[in-house]
DNA sequence: CGTCCACAGGAATGACGGGCGG
DNA sequence: CCGCCCGTCATTCCTGTGGACG
């Protein structure tokens, strides 16, 4: 079969796919019509954003929850029926939203909330400053409500420190014809004590709190995205109640539960299956875990990747390890390859952070009379460590097999 | 019951590279 | 464009500590 045979064939088998409707609804971007049971947090931005129809500035709002309580979808959705609430009535309202995330420094962020007033900024050239005074300027003389929503804001703040969000707080002081009101969500729930207390005081004039949904909330939002993505029938029983079992026990995660039910359906459709089932689901589970793992790891500093690896044959020898023993078989993983081995004050520091990553589990323990260490387990399998350590050109040439 | 092991982990400091503000 | 600042990776020096052993 020549290659062009071949693409055809796989791009005229994805167009009459025998598993998808539309997997679009199951992306995390993905805005749906019904928000089940977030109708108390709806209600409550509604009410606090409903002012603005007849021209009053709304309170600042501060959302907080943890990924995937659906703090995006709620927001986008009242924002945009407000915006067209707003065309009905014909109040002068502009809404705009940003992803700090995807647009991390301050000038980023203020170039997309000028584009919401039709004000063209230059990529580059003008200081932040600069671009402030323009924006301030063009808000004044548009002569509207301006609702500006700052997803994911701790990063902006972690990065480039509370600055902006200062001013948009404050901005109203200096115009006249316009007013602003500053939505900030976030999912880290320390964040908010970082900030600066007037920030504070004046962002978090009402606050609203996402809970996590239960697994019968999360089946509940699965099976209404389920009818819109897949064929009717397709899903076999059980595979709903999985995914939403998995991502109940990551605090209630419904962007994973979707996740699960999406490459689920894509792993069914690879494999040429008139169904989905549970086992698609537990390889969709397995895949996501080592695209995860495979993420943080690729961008670690070398070191870490052999303090991991040192960690991975150990724990593959004894089922588990201390900190002394992965120090002394890091450095001769190190003198393998001929070159220098950082202290074990800094092979202590990597330990905590691949704990935190999630990749092992460290506890410390007392021994006693001989001495106090960690106690250290793989928490992904060794297999997916060791596939991931491939793709890296130094750790590679020690992994086991290989020279 | 005090010791003392084998580390944990805080503080200060430095090299280095990239991006910001002026 | 250039200097400066900031985050990251790392070192050095250090104090702290749970509990088996003598």
């Amino acid at each position: 079969m020549s290659a062009v045979e071949i693409i055809d064939k796989i791009f005229s088998q994805s167009l009459k796919s025998k598993i998808f409707v539309n997997r679009d609804v199951l992306r995390p971007d993905y805005v749906p019509d019904e928000l089940p049971h977030r109708e108390e947090q709806i209600a409550k931005l509604a009410s606090i954003l409903a002012p603005s129809l007849q021209g009053a500035r709304p309170s600042n709002v501060f959302i907080y929850g943890l990924t995937g309580t659906g703090k995006t979808a709620v927001t986008k959705f009242v924002l945009r029926k407000l915006y067209e609430k707003s065309l009905e009535v014909g109040a002068r309202i502009t809404v705009c939203y940003v992803n700090v995330r995807q647009d991390d420094t301050t000038y980023r962020v203020l170039l997309r909330l000028s584009e919401c007033i039709g004000l063209r900024l230059p990529f580059t050239g003008i200081s932040t400053a600069e671009a402030y005074r323009r924006f301030i300027r063009a808000l004044n003389l548009r002569s509207t409500l301006f609702i500006a929503t700052l997803d994911e804001i701790d990063f902006l703040v972690k990065k480039h420190g509370d600055e902006l969000l200062y001013r948009l707080t404050r901005c109203n002081e200096e115009l006249d014809q316009s007013k602003v009101t500053v939505i900030g969500i976030t999912n880290d729930l320390k964040f908010v004590d970082s900030l600066d207390p007037r920030v504070r005081s004046s962002l978090g004039e009402v606050e609203i709190v996402f809970p996590p949904y239960n697994a019968m909330q999360l089946e509940d939002i699965l099976r209404k995205r389920a009818e819109l993505a897949f064929r009717p029938g397709v899903l076999d029983k059980g595979v709903i109640e999985l995914c939403a079992a998995l991502a109940a026990r990551e605090h209630g995660d419904a962007r994973r539960a979707l996740d699960l039910l999406r490459v689920a359906g894509e792993i069914a459709e690879r494999e040429g299956a008139d169904m989905v089932t549970v086992e698609h689901v537990r390889k969709a589970r397995a895949e996501l875990e080592r695209d995860r793992v495979a993420e943080v790891i690729s961008t670690m500093p070398l070191h870490a990747k052999l303090v991991l690896l040192a960690i991975t044959n150990l724990v593959s020898l004894n089922g588990k390890t201390t900190t002394g023993e992965v120090y002394s078989h890091y450095r001769t993983l190190c003198s393998k390859l001929g070159i220098e081995h950082v202290t074990q004050r800094r092979v202590s520091d990597i330990i905590s952070e691949l704990d935190m990553l999630g990749i092992i589990t460290a506890r410390v323990v007392s021994r006693g009379r001989y001495g106090k260490t960690r106690v250290i387990t793989l928490a992904v399998p060794k297999d997916v460590v060791y596939s991931v350590l491939e793709e890296d050109p130094y750790a590679s040439v020690l992994l086991p097999g290989n020279r």
